[in-house]
DNA sequence: TAAGCTTGTTAATGGGCATTAACATCGGCG
DNA sequence: CGCCGATGTTAATGCCCATTAACAAGCTTA
């Protein structure tokens, strides 16, 4: 069920394709909310041409999430291990602001819908979001050694959920503008007196 | 369509006790994720009583948003019309934590589900949030002059991020922490030098 | 050139769901 | 007492949807 169809090696272009349509309408409609023919349609096909490339509408989620978050991990990883905390803070905000930036889509999918992803695969994907919220905790932690663990963590998720916002707001700044204003409220907020 | 069944005045408990439910259902399993039998089960009855009270799902959805947008936005003008600015931006924050606080479900259904709500509705529903996000708007627009329109904008909605994430993290922090440390973030991240 | 894999398509199939119909109960009020 | 509106319930009804079946066309390769 969760394996996939034969032929079907990593870098198939036509599974990216599926994808990333998919993301689009998972972030505009909900898991819930997109059929598979709405997918299918998505990239010139019909919905049951699908499963040719994936074992299912879960499928098509779970390997998106995996693929999110391994993603920000792996990145997260090299910046969280900067010696000063100040630098590796701020090439983790570089980071995740442009994660953000460039797939609004990918970032609302994976806040919203690791409820519906099936279960083997749910937990690989809680394991893996769950490093990547330790390694930011981690570096807060050095950066500001005497704040309590509970704070420090309410924080870093805090945090998330401001640079997050960025799929769902659409103003008319430009790019570069609208990471440097991310970056700045981020650090301050993470600065702050609390 | 829209019309509520007779005898159904405003403050008839049987439809708050669906509307609280509703919302636990949609903010955890989105709109469409939520069956019409799950929503009359969370208070007891089978799936067709709803039907008793409102119209249909969407009406529970409609009538949902725009009370949350409406109590948002009436106490949100109140406050946005003290004099001082930094003061007027406490209250607003303030009020604003309190009630993501108290309501998380409300606040993660008014920030996804706005696009299931039919069209009459949706439309008010989205007057109502634009005039509470301008109240901040126009009271960080006093407090900083100088900044530029779509900056300020992109910054109250990025605030909103930060505040609204609330009801997605779950820390061990009581509720007063939690009320400071938003707070604090929140104060500082606006007044970021971006 | 012919077998066979890959990738599609259009018809089932079967389940879930929103909504409506038809039927019950019960409390108030004439 | 006897009607009736309010509030429920359990059976349709009809649609949408995920998944599977059956069938076709095109490439690769022996």
């Amino acid at each position: 069920m969760t394996t996939r169809p034969a032929g079907a090696d990593v870098a198939n272009p036509r599974r990216a394709e599926i994808l990333a349509a998919a993301a689009e309408l998972f972030a505009r409609r909900g898991y819930h909310g997109a059929s598979i023919g709405d997918l299918g349609r998505a990239v010139g096909l019909t919905g049951p041409a699908l499963y040719r490339h994936f074992s299912g509408k879960e499928a098509v989620l779970a390997e998106m999430l995996l693929d999110i978050s391994e993603r920000l991990l792996a990145e997260g990883l090299r910046r969280a291990a900067i010696a000063d905390p100040g630098q590796a803070l701020d090439a983790l905000l570089r980071w995740h602001i442009a994660f953000a930036l460039d797939n609004p889509a990918l970032i609302t999918v994976h806040e919203r819908e690791l409820d519906n992803v099936p279960e083997p695969e749910r937990h690989r994907v809680r394991r893996l979001q769950r490093a990547y919220v330790e390694e930011w905790v981690a570096v807060l932690h050095r950066l500001r050694p005497g704040l309590p663990d509970g704070s420090t963590r309410a924080a870093v998720h805090a945090c998330f959920g401001l640079l997050n916002s960025t799929p769902r707001s659409a103003t008319g700044l430009d790019r570069e503008a609208m990471a440097g204003l991310l970056h700045a409220m981020a650090r301050n907020a993470l600065e702050a007196p609390f």
